[in-house]
DNA sequence: TCGATGCTTCAAACAACC
DNA sequence: GCATGGTTGTTTGAAGCA
């Protein structure tokens, strides 16, 4: 029987938005949504102002303009995000070392051996609430409780600003009437799928025959069915010791559905060289490099291909995948663009053995560099010039300085 | 030599998160 | 008049091979 863990997961309350009313007075009190730069945008944040007109995550702009008209737009700031998520994460590193980054609004800190320096759970989130708040005027949402499942939980019930424990000997009675969806873990067509077994709670979940389960979900029959107990054995993980990468990938909603072949090829291009300077970054290479296409109706769909080497070049990634494209028929014109490499192995820091290979190298890092301190797409390919570069759409989900402890420089 | 079987690898789609 | 993002990990089924 392993000891009782105490696991807090912190969840920055509208991030984005807060961040921007806080440095812009004239948006404090309104309703604000954060969006991307594109032309086709979705809104990635809003302010509970904005959220009280049913404005929501995902909405695109002309509909969440529908539900609330005095909305204000604002463009996201990848950098002061990034930059103000790291000091906060810095905050919580000063109570335990056992930080995991969830996103870059969110993380879990298991505050086991923490108590005997810094007194109750309570006391530790709230003196973490409060500096998070002196230092940036932001409020956050903790949920305390025996494992992150419950934890991440916990810190849905109250916000903003809330504090909320589950005691281990309360979680049976949490559970009982839980909707399973409530659980991160169940999007919406697992709760579909459970759904036609009757479960819609928690406790009725974990009543349920695990053998079924296995038979309908496979592995995550099993996780399923201890989920609905309220039970994870999953550790807090800190960056250090985290699981290395499995893939590396971007993708990018065009602004305009493109049709013409050298059009798709810039963009190709572009992916390519986010994708290669990022799996340069890790110190990883891929082995099979995979294009993702999606039609205006939505239909999305890949190929991949496996190479006879593995590669992190953004050139030999860019040609893998314009020899998938010219694999392709393509039925309708295109969405949605994404190159993303797989199969990774991770490298020791060193050259290549060859000649070529090594000059290829060289290269990409001082081109790496120069990117790195002045901006990205400082230094690129020549067809690149003069076109937009860089991500467009910011998201929650994107972590500042990569998943890995690999910062530039 | 052929077919059945089981294991491994690969490709593609699905689902989840923010 | 038209509006619907981005990244990653897992699952599933087919292909390849002994």
């Amino acid at each position: 029987m392993a000891e009782q863990r105490i696991i807090l997961h912190i969840d920055m309350n509208a991030f984005f938005a807060s961040v921007e009313q806080q440095s812009n007075p004239a948006l404090q009190g309104k309703p604000v949504a954060v969006i991307g730069a594109a032309k086709r945008t979705i809104v990635t944040t809003c302010s509970y102002e904005a959220r009280a007109f049913g404005v929501k995550t995902g909405m695109n702009s002309w509909e969440a303009r529908q539900k609330c008209p005095e909305l204000i737009f604002v463009v996201g700031n990848n950098k002061k995000y990034s930059y103000t998520s790291k000091q906060i994460i810095g905050i919580m590193r000063e109570y335990t070392p056992l930080v995991e980054v969830f996103s870059i609004d969110e993380a879990f800190l298991d505050v086991t051996g923490s108590l005997s320096l810094f007194g109750t759970p309570e006391a530790i989130a709230g003196m973490i609430k409060e500096r998070i708040r002196e230092r940036f005027g932001l409020t956050c949402s903790v949920g305390i409780a025996p494992n992150k499942l419950l934890a991440k939980l916990a810190s849905d019930m109250q916000k903003p600003d809330g504090l909320t424990v589950i005691a281990p000997e309360r979680v049976a009675q949490v559970m009982e009437r839980l909707p399973i969806q409530q659980l991160c873990g169940i999007g919406a067509k697992t709760q579909q799928q459970l759904a036609a077994f009757g479960i819609r709670t928690c406790g009725e979940l974990a009543r349920f025959p695990v053998d079924i389960l296995k038979k309908k979900f496979g592995v995550t029959g099993e996780r399923l069915h201890y989920m609905g107990l309220g039970v994870d054995d999953a550790p807090v993980v800190p960056e250090e010791e985290a699981e290395e990468v499995k893939s590396v990938g971007h993708s990018t909603t065009l602004d305009a559905d493109l049709c013409q072949r050298s059009e798709i090829l810039a963009v190709l291009l572009q992916l390519s060289e986010m994708v290669g300077r990022r799996a340069r970054k890790y110190r990883v290479t891929g082995k099979t490099v995979t294009l993702t296409v999606r039609y205006p109706d939505f239909t999305t769909f890949s190929r991949q291909m496996s190479r006879s080497a593995p590669t992190n070049n953004s050139d030999e990634i860019y040609r893998d995948a314009v020899q998938l494209l010219d694999q392709l028929e393509l039925a309708q014109p295109v969405r949605l663009l994404g190159v993303r490499i797989t199969n990774l192995t991770h490298q020791a820091e060193q050259l290549p053995l060859f000649e070529s290979e090594r000059k290829k190298a060289l290269v990409a890092s001082a081109m790496d560099r120069v990117n790195n301190r002045f901006g990205d797409f400082s230094v690129t390919f020549g067809t690149l010039l003069g076109k937009e570069c860089g991500a467009k759409v910011i998201s929650p989900a994107w972590k500042p300085e990569g998943v890995r402890n690999v910062d530039a420089e």
